[in-house]
DNA sequence: GACACCGTACTCGGATACCCTTTGTCCGAGTCCGCGTGG
DNA sequence: CCACGCGGACTCGGACAAAGGGTATCCGAGTACGGTGTC
């Protein structure tokens, strides 16, 4: 029961993410910067988040990252999921059947009890964080959080945003 | 966000020992025959039971381990935090705090809010693990698992649990 | 002066080592039962 | 024949290695920009 800290990591890049203009993209290398994390390993995450279809990669120079959809449509459901994996925590390994007697797998069609259980509270877990949208968050910190750190983060977020050219160029709008 | 195998094990050791009369015991070396298990592995997480005042353990020839205290004051979430340690599964690493422009402590008096949306949704896994009682899992196991299983179960419980002669002697009874 | 080409710099992406947690195993401390011996 | 002492065997408990996953890092592929040469 222990979540690896790229969550957090990620969680802290989407909402940063949510406050940029448009299209336009934020290197990984100032989100690293951002939050004094080692810039290599953060693309690990981010990468996860891009092929989960959070998030949309620009490459070359002025390149960067963006949410790949609204903030309102992405939950800390999804972040989390994209980054520690889709597989429930509890995984039943049927060591009910491992006993010395040998009993024939027709008395094994009913799923453990005790696996119904863990996979019960595990969606009450992924319901909570279903709830808490991405858009939540950022709406909260622009409210309650401290408005000193507020303007830092926007100042920050403005002062290495790149606008991206192609906007002007509604050609290939992203048929994703 | 995994949960070590070590879980599934020490629940359904619970769960066998839930069945055991009275104050009998039952060794580790049985628990462990009846699942398939390493015997010197499984006794580290029944240590972590015992040590967590969910199992007692009796040393000595025809020694073993019992219920600390009913089934139905024994839930999921006990047996799941002993296992796995209370810390909760996300652990705010403060990292807003480590960008390139320093700001005043006090501006981060208020705690993260994706610290708190992710620890308010594990205050629903463990609400919801908290409602299933150990009793309820023997029960449903009782009621609707299959006969032969659980007559298995019963017949190698009945052949393994070690009476304890300290029954007839209520000298010492659990002053825990 | 304008256009096309090329080199450069910057970005992400995947492949590669290191370290810690989890897993797995072993041996020692403690305790009770059974047997042998002495009264 | 009975009581006492001792050895053995069985139990749990903690200390000791090995493996897997997470962490951290580096280098390569791709792309847009800027400079330069030519028309």
């Amino acid at each position: 029961m222990k979540l690896g800290e790229g969550v957090e990591a990620a969680i802290h890049c989407a909402a940063t993410l949510a406050s940029v203009d448009g299209n336009s993209t934020m290197p990984g290398a100032a989100l690293a910067e951002s939050f004094g994390l080692s810039p290599s390993y953060l693309l690990k995450h981010l990468n996860m988040l891009t092929t989960a279809r959070i998030l949309e990669s620009v490459p070359g120079p002025a390149g960067g990252y963006r949410l790949a959809k609204p903030a309102e449509r992405i939950t800390l459901l999804d972040l989390v999921l994209a980054v520690e994996g889709r597989e429930p925590a509890f995984r039943c390994g049927e060591i009910r059947r491992n006993g010395p007697v040998k009993i024939d797998a027709s008395a094994y069609v009913k799923p453990c009890g005790i696996n119904a259980a863990m996979l019960r509270a595990e969606r009450a877990y992924r319901a909570a964080l279903a709830e808490t949208r991405l858009s939540d968050i950022v709406a909260e910190y622009a409210a309650e959080g401290d408005p000193r750190s507020f303007a830092a983060s926007c100042a920050f977020v403005a002062r290495h945003q790149r606008p991206q050219k192609s906007s002007s160029n509604p050609r290939n709008p992203k048929q994703t």
